[in-house]
DNA sequence: TTGCTCCGTAAGTCATAGCTAACTGTAAGC
DNA sequence: GCTTACAGTTAGCTATGACTTACGGAGCAA
């Protein structure tokens, strides 16, 4: 499970908000459905995908299925952006102190 | 400029390594097409969606063109991923808490 | 100025993925 | 046991995007 299968799972703006909805907590495909303008085989669909990318688990209730965010899955992602993150600052603050003019107003 | 391009931009495995590419230091299209299995021009098109989702900046060099990290960029996708790993944090405990068994096992 | 090098853009092709519609499977209720 | 309701799966269509080839522009050296 790697973060690339993250990344492109969360790239979706569609499957980004199906996530983004349970952000409020468990929520069944229908549920979510309901508040998207897509159909629920779509919610499905995108459902089973955060699910292949450790986003997501599911659970059953009867005759729906509730969806939670994955908290360890997320910390992946994180890990990786953070590494990143600690990288690209270190040679954004050397090249702010190198380069005379601000680095925010660079070449935009 | 929204979080949501630059998971855009970074979901594209290529484009990943474009963009990882430029972890060592600013590069040219050249020297980092030179290092990947597919031509200039496409290493030039990732560059600028990239350069769209402020995940890099540009910087004429003479003839050639150097590209480097803008880590201000990457700060917001790391704002983005921080308060839903907050959220889903507190929801996991909670969760892991309620529940006897351990989320790490819940269906797999 | 001429030639070379490096880069960006346009056009075209091909693969991937998201969507809907239709079908199947399963649990709850009478 | 039958019906109903909800979720998952599959097929097919469509659209998006990633790639290459070809072309044009800009800077440096002779």
């Amino acid at each position: 499970m790697t973060y690339g299968a993250k990344l492109a799972a969360l790239a979706d703006p569609t499957r980004r908000a199906v996530f983004e909805a349970l952000r409020g907590g468990p929520r069944s495909v229908g549920e979510i459905a309901s508040g998207l303008p897509v159909s629920r085989p779509a919610v499905s669909q995108h459902l089973k995908a955060l699910k292949d990318a450790d986003l997501v688990r599911d659970e059953p209730r009867g005759t729906a299925r509730l969806y939670r965010i994955h908290a360890p899955g997320l910390l992946e992602l994180r890990t990786w952006l953070d590494g990143f993150w600690d990288d690209a600052l270190e040679r954004f603050k050397t090249f702010a102190e190198t380069e005379s003019e601000p680095p925010s107003e660079d070449r935009q």
